[in-house]
DNA sequence: GTCATCATGTAAGCCGTTACATGATTGC
DNA sequence: GCAATCATGTAACGGCTTACATGATGAC
């Protein structure tokens, strides 16, 4: 889940893990709010992995593509202290071609999900491929569509109003996130549909 | 979180592990739908503590107050065999006073909680004061108030139609929790007011 | 010079899981 | 007699947390 998280982060650039860790926060939220005690030995795994490297000479970030504040200051102080010693002890952190690989698989797993490893998933969803895509969310339907039916309507002790009211508010929660779902499999269905068009009208027939 | 689920399916009357396992989905779903592999520590624990006890000669369960089949057919069981070996190896524990008052303290404890234990405890916000109840809502409202501030809108990589789709599905995923929240709290003021309107009718003014 | 923040790491613990081990009871 | 289910328990592991330990850098 971690894993997933900083490999998605590290597909957009260098970084070393107290930066990782806020970028995890304000770019996945709940999704990905872990604490150091767990940051640091999951980059240490991954890199024992081969999925990560550090950078040598760990000097400051490369520019980010989103060129964030953090990064360009990163490289307004390096440039005032060119070489030498004065550097801060940092270990940046780069995914290697494996990494890369081990990222998509991790995405494509089809092993069923929580909420949140599906959430996180679903976030990371435009390095997959389409169908990749449909089948995650497919499979998150039906995953749903089975927890609805074992949501105790009316159980034994069905009569206390505060239980009642939670299973109800639980599943209109599920019943809501079928249809969201149902709203994005159709989105990507017409856009498979599109593309389809799209490669008919240059006489190219995809496989 | 699973203590507090045990000791609110014991309140109701004496059970076996395996037994509360069943029971514990039935009645709360995804909440608690632990495995044996945690429940028989869980329960051996309690027992420890002196949350819970055993009962001696561990026969059949005692009938319980939602006449549930099972507990029926335990004791249509045990009449046909009354005493003697061949009686079936069970563990029947039932809830102390101790245990009653590590309940209430478990069920009104101001930490914080996540999603999954704050159903819970308001699942069984019936064991609870009127006061407690109010308190354990009010608080969760404000929790999700600060989640609601956190969560990313427009962030970095805020272009990536898919993590925009999941913060906003997240966004009025809380919206909506929120919105319940209220709707149950405005019924426990209701509730009190009521409460306090009948004191005031016997001229009798509560504390 | 001192305080906040940056930066990395380890250790212990929590709370659950799966897998394993064992055996009794019931239904057919 | 055999399979399903009832029934209890242990061991190993997973993924996270908090607390602890250490120290550099920057702002004032």
């Amino acid at each position: 889940m971690l894993d997933l998280a900083l490999l998605g982060l590290l597909e957009e650039g260098p970084q070393h893990g107290y930066e990782l860790r806020k970028r995890l926060r304000r770019r996945f939220g709940s999704l990905a709010n872990v604490s150091f005690g767990s940051i640091y030995p999951t980059l240490s795994r991954l890199e024992k992995s081969g999925a990560v490297e550090t950078v040598p000479g760990f000097g400051p970030v490369a520019s980010p593509p989103t060129g964030s504040l953090t990064g360009e200051r990163a490289v307004a102080r390096a440039r005032r202290r060119p070489g030498g010693r004065g550097r801060r002890f940092r270990k940046v952190y780069r995914i290697t071609p494996a990494g890369r690989q081990l990222f998509v698989a991790r995405l494509t797993d089809p092993s069923p999900d929580d909420a949140r490893s599906f959430l996180l998933r679903l976030s990371l969803a435009g390095h997959m491929d389409a169908e990749d895509r449909l089948a995650l969310l497919v499979r998150r339907r039906e995953q749903l569509v089975q927890r609805r039916r074992e949501i105790p309507t009316e159980p034994d002790g069905g009569a206390d109003p505060y239980a009642r009211s939670v299973a109800e508010h639980l599943a209109e929660g599920v019943d809501r996130d079928i249809a969201w779902l149902d709203r994005l499999i159709e989105a990507e269905r017409a856009e498979g549909a599109r593309a389809a068009e799209r490669d008919r009208r240059r006489d190219r027939r995809p496989a």
